[in-house]
DNA sequence: TGAAATGTTGGGGCG
DNA sequence: ACGCCCCAACATTTC
C-alpha cells in the first residue's frame, strides 16, 4: 500500500501546477484532498459564490474526491490525523497574517502526529523572502522591486496534469454540497445573477486567458483604461483562488512586447501588494504612512451609503459602484476613481471602502485589496501622493468619451448626448428635458462640489503636514 | 496610473 | 511698421 498524504486546498484550487499535487506525483504517494472553510478566515458575500462554485469544479477535477469541512482548521485536520493513517501532509502557502496563524498550528497538528509536511509557494512568481533589497529590508518602491526581481527572468508551469496521481477515495460521501447554503445559498437574487455573467473553474480560467492573448492584450497598453473596451482580461478571481496559475500566465507572455510587458506589470503589482502585506501584516487595518493617523476624515453614514449605492451624481462614479454590484467586477481604472472620490471627494476613510469591496468583489483578496486602498489613499507605499485628486468629469471624458460604459450602467441617463453624458448638471434644460432625465428625482444632483471638495481635502492635507512637524 | 494655477510664447487683430 | 491686447497652445509649478 503506498503512502497516503492529505493535502490542504486553500486558494490553489486547480490540478495544473500545482506543486501539491506534482509533488505527490513524483513522490508516488496517495492522496486525500481537503477543503476547509474556516470561519476565521473572512471571506466576501461575493467571493463566496465564486468559491463554491470554483470548489465543484475542483473536486469534478478530481474525481469527487475532494472533501470539504466548516470550522476551525486546526482542529478539524487534528480528527482526520486521529481517525486515519496518514503520514505526510501538504499544502501551498499564504501571505496573510491569519492564514499564517492557521499554518504554524497545523504545523504543530502535523508534528504531533508526527507527519511530514510538504509546503510550498504555488501563488506567486517569487517567495517575498527572495525579493528583499541587497541590505535585506523589503522594497517600498515598486519600479526597483520590479526591475531587480521580475524582467529577464524565465517563467515555467511545473507540471501540466495529474495522470497517474492516486486519489484516496473517501468512506465518507462526498460532502460538498453542505457548503451550499453558507456560501451561495440559492435563495440569494444577488448571486443568482452572476451565474451569466462568470464561470468559476480551472478550465474556464485557462480558456479565458486563451482568449485574452488572442484579442484583449494586443492593444493593452491604451485599451486597459478604457472601461468602454475589452482589453483587461478579468482573470482576477480566477487567479485570486489559484485556479491559474501566475507561473503559467507568466510562461506565455513575450516580456519583450510592450503590451504583454505591461500586462505583467500588473501581475507584478500583485506580486507587490503581497510582499507589503507579508511584512506589513497590519496592512489592512493601519496607514503604512503614519502621519496619515492623524487625518480628519469625515466618515459620513449617508454619504458612504450613496457612494455604495452608485447615487453620488457623478456618472463614472456611479457606473462603477453599480457595475460593481451588479456583477461583482470593476474595471481597473473606475476603481481608482470611485476610491479617489470616497477617499478624497467624500474624505471618508479609505477602510470603508476596503470593506465594501471585500464584501462585493468576486475577486476580493485582501493583499490587493489592501495595499490598492493604501495606494489610492496617498497612505500607502509607492502610493499616489495625496494631491492627486482624480476629477470625475474629465476621466469619465477620458476614458469613457462616448459613455458606452456609464450608459450601460445608468441606464437612466443614456439619452443625453454624449457632450453631457458624464457631468449631467450642465445640460441645458431644454436638452436634459428630452433626454427623460430629471435631476434630483430620476438621477442625482452631485452629491458634492468638485471644486470645494478638492480644496477641503487639499487643506487638510496641507494642516496634516504642518501638525507632523510641528510634533 | 492628475488637475488646476501660473508662466511663457507666438500669432493675429487692431489702432 | 509698431505697440498693445487677446488668447490659444504649451510648459512649469504647485498641491
Amino acid at each position: 500500500m503506498s503512502t497516503k498524504c492529505l493535502i490542504w486546498f486553500r486558494q490553489d484550487l486547480r490540478i495544473r501546477d500545482n506543486l501539491t499535487l506534482s509533488s505527490s506525483l513524483r513522490r508516488r504517494v496517495a492522496i486525500a484532498p481537503i477543503f476547509i472553510l474556516d470561519p476565521a478566515v473572512e471571506i466576501g458575500s461575493c467571493s463566496k459564490y465564486w468559491l463554491f462554485h470554483s470548489l465543484k469544479s475542483l473536486n469534478n477535477s478530481l474525481n469527487n474526491t475532494l472533501q470539504v469541512y466548516h470550522g476551525d482548521t486546526s482542529e478539524i485536520i487534528d480528527e482526520i490525523l486521529k481517525e486515519n493513517d496518514f503520514s505526510e501532509i501538504s499544502w501551498n502557502k499564504m501571505y496573510d497574517d491569519k492564514s499564517k496563524k492557521i499554518e504554524e498550528k497545523v504545523k504543530n497538528i502535523a508534528k504531533k502526529h508526527q507527519l511530514k509536511s510538504y509546503i510550498y509557494n504555488s501563488s506567486l512568481l517569487l517567495e517575498p523572502s527572495k525579493t528583499l533589497k541587497k541590505d535585506g529590508t523589503p522594497y517600498k518602491v515598486f519600479t526597483p522591486f520590479y526591475r531587480q526581481n521580475f524582467l529577464n527572468r524565465k517563467y515555467h508551469t511545473d507540471a501540466q496534469a495529474i495522470d497517474g496521481l492516486e486519489l484516496i477515495t473517501s468512506s465518507a460521501a462526498n460532502n460538498l454540497n453542505s457548503l451550499k447554503d453558507i456560501l451561495a445559498p440559492k435563495k440569494d437574487s444577488w448571486m443568482r445573477k452572476f451565474h451569466n455573467i462568470w464561470e468559476p473553474g480551472e478550465d474556464s480560467a485557462h480558456k479565458k486567458l486563451e482568449e485574452f492573448l488572442k484579442i484583449g492584450i494586443n492593444d493593452y497598453e491604451e485599451g486597459r483604461n478604457r472601461p468602454d473596451k475589452l482589453n483587461t482580461s478579468r482573470l482576477s478571481p480566477h487567479i485570486h483562488f489559484g485556479e491559474i496559475s501566475v507561473n503559467k500566465i507568466s510562461s506565455c507572455l513575450n516580456l519583450n512586447n510592450k503590451n504583454h510587458e505591461r500586462y505583467f506589470s500588473e501581475l507584478v503589482w500583485r506580486e507587490f501588494s503581497h510582499n507589503l502585506l507579508h511584512y506589513n501584516p497590519e496592512l489592512p487595518k493601519k496607514n503604512l504612512q503614519h502621519k496619515f493617523n492623524n487625518f480628519p476624515w469625515i466618515n459620513n453614514k449617508s454619504h458612504l451609503k450613496k457612494w455604495q449605492r452608485g447615487l453620488t451624481g457623478y456618472p463614472i462614479v456611479d457606473a462603477g459602484m453599480r457595475e460593481l454590484w451588479e456583477t461583482g467586477y470593476m474595471h481597473n481604472r473606475v476603481r481608482m476613481i470611485v476610491g479617489s472620490f470616497l477617499v478624497k471627494n467624500l474624505m471618508i476613510h479609505w477602510k470603508y471602502g476596503l470593506e465594501w469591496f471585500s464584501d462585493t468583489l468576486m475577486d476580493a483578496d485582501i493583499a490587493n485589496n489592501s495595499a490598492s486602498w493604501q495606494w489610492v489613499a496617498g497612505t500607502g507605499a509607492d502610493a499616489a501622493p495625496y494631491f492627486r485628486i482624480f476629477n470625475p468629469i474629465t476621466q469619465g471624458q477620458k476614458f469613457d468619451p462616448e459613455g458606452l460604459y456609464v450608459r450601460k450602467f445608468i441606464p437612466e441617463i443614456s439619452n443625453l448626448p454624449n457632450k453631457y453624458i458624464h457631468f449631467p448638471s450642465d445640460c441645458p434644460t431644454e436638452i436634459i428635458k428630452q433626454s427623460g432625465v430629471i435631476l434630483g428625482k430620476t438621477y442625482p444632483f452631485p452629491m458634492v462640489e468638485l471644486k470645494y471638495s478638492r480644496e477641503r481635502a487639499l487643506l487638510a492635507f496641507k494642516n496634516l503636514n504642518k501638525i507632523n512637524q510641528s510634533c
